[in-house]
DNA sequence: AATAGTAATTGTACAAATTACAATAAGTAT
DNA sequence: ATACTTATTGTAATTTGTACAATTACTATT
């Protein structure tokens, strides 16, 4: 076996990073989990940390399916669309002294690298309904304004997915059922500018959203507000 | 160890997509390496596949540092700026049974499944010598519109980093060297229109790259041309 | 019935960017 | 002087982006 090489293997894992739109709120929540304490026993010394819902990949599933069965298994969530958006594979980033009871409680070789593909998804925030699995004690929602410091890298993770929804929030909000069915063009123009977090003006923004052409107006109204009624609208259905 | 996961690892590798700009033939090249027989003796079922440069990880290297290290090693190529863009997990991407014999004289686990981290840099062709090391027979230069079948799943990977630049010729040529420090506008349009592979108007592609503001015309014009002389010019520094 | 409150809806003037399109200029070679 | 080659430049029409405020349709209150 002299021409052979005899690399290491590695752990690899997904994380997942979940937003969660408050339409009442205006705002967008990241979907985290608390980590459980792994000792059968109270043990003091275990800090539990907040983190994104992640874990270890098996044998025989793709790194897509990987991130659906663990998001699934931390937060009983189904039927996400979940993206690749990025890899984080730096030798020391699961080798903060912070993490390692954790890791020990968790893991056979607490002390090996991890390679983690992360994953993006955008929901209602009405529309899912966490429930903690597994090594998640339970799990919350925080305003992406307000994140704590997570566990191992997962500020960094999470940063980059908000980077990456900044840019090109129309992207991301065609066809993942950010609003409901029917919305009028505040509930619209709210969405971008949460995504966005940017300030824009109602008329440029009606403008150019309507010489771009994913909407379809209905002949519908809101009822019983205390103003004028909106129109209600749909997005058209994506080609492919 | 009860509650100990127990989940398997994986083997991790890289590989770089380099692409060539070929200024004289005005086309981009993508670097492949002839993958080596592992025979001492010539064994004739052993078919040479044309592949990306890439290989396993180490212990103790970052994914950038891997990327870096495999690409020398196979091509002897020093200095490149290569970015991820995408990672590759499919459990039986390199099951195909066209890849067997090659792994079986790599790999001391043939079979096992290979994540991959793909890696993307743009390079002058004549600015860097390809050698072949390592399991590279030997290396070669491909026009990006005639590339042969490659190993495993390596044209997939090339494709997805073609559509990447080809969104976004901008980001890829800035800083990139791609170019000689002085150059004409005719030269930077030929740049664009190969990565872009669109043709443009020279009046309206000479208006948006002034508003823009990357480049400094020079005091400098060609010399020995058989026709009107261009300006040349340069490029701004990125600011960071 | 009149009034107040609230958010929805719409237009206009200006600037900036995009598109389509062809004649002239500055070299070299003959 | 002429032919050849590529570089360079402008203009009109159109589209897109930006800044800015009055009117409309409903509900609740008086």
């Amino acid at each position: 076996m002299k021409n052979k090489q005899s690399y290491f293997q590695n752990y690899v894992s997904v994380d997942c990073v979940v937003l969660g739109y408050d339409e009442v709120e205006n705002r967008l929540q990241a979907l985290l989990i608390k980590q459980k304490n792994p000792h059968k026993q109270n043990v003091d010394s275990f800090k539990s940390q907040y983190a994104l819902p992640g874990d270890l990949i098996k044998e025989d599933e793709s790194l897509d399916d990987a991130a659906i069965r663990v998001l699934n298994e931390l937060t009983h969530i189904k039927g996400l669309y979940l993206q690749q958006f990025f890899t984080f594979g730096h030798p020391e980033r699961v080798a903060d002294p912070k993490d390692a009871e954790w890791l020990k409680g968790y893991r056979k070789d607490p002390n090996a690298r991890v390679i983690t593909i992360a994953y993006l998804a955008l929901v209602r925030i009405d529309h899912i309904n966490p429930q903690a699995g597994s090594f998640a004690e339970n799990t919350i929602w925080r305003s992406i304004k307000k994140i704590p410091k997570l566990a191992f890298d997962h500020n960094v993770i999470l940063n980059k997915a908000l980077e990456i929804i900044k840019e090109h929030p129309e992207h991301h909000i065609m066809g993942r059922e950010l609003l409901p069915p029917k919305f009028t063009l505040s509930q619209l123009q709210n969405l971008y500018e949460a995504m966005s977090n940017v300030q824009l003006d109602k008329r440029n923004f009606r403008k150019s959203i309507k010489t771009a052409d994913y909407l379809i107006p209905l002949d519908e109204k809101q009822t019983g507000v205390l103003h004028k009624p909106a129109q209600f609208f749909s997005f058209k259905k994506a080609k492919k």
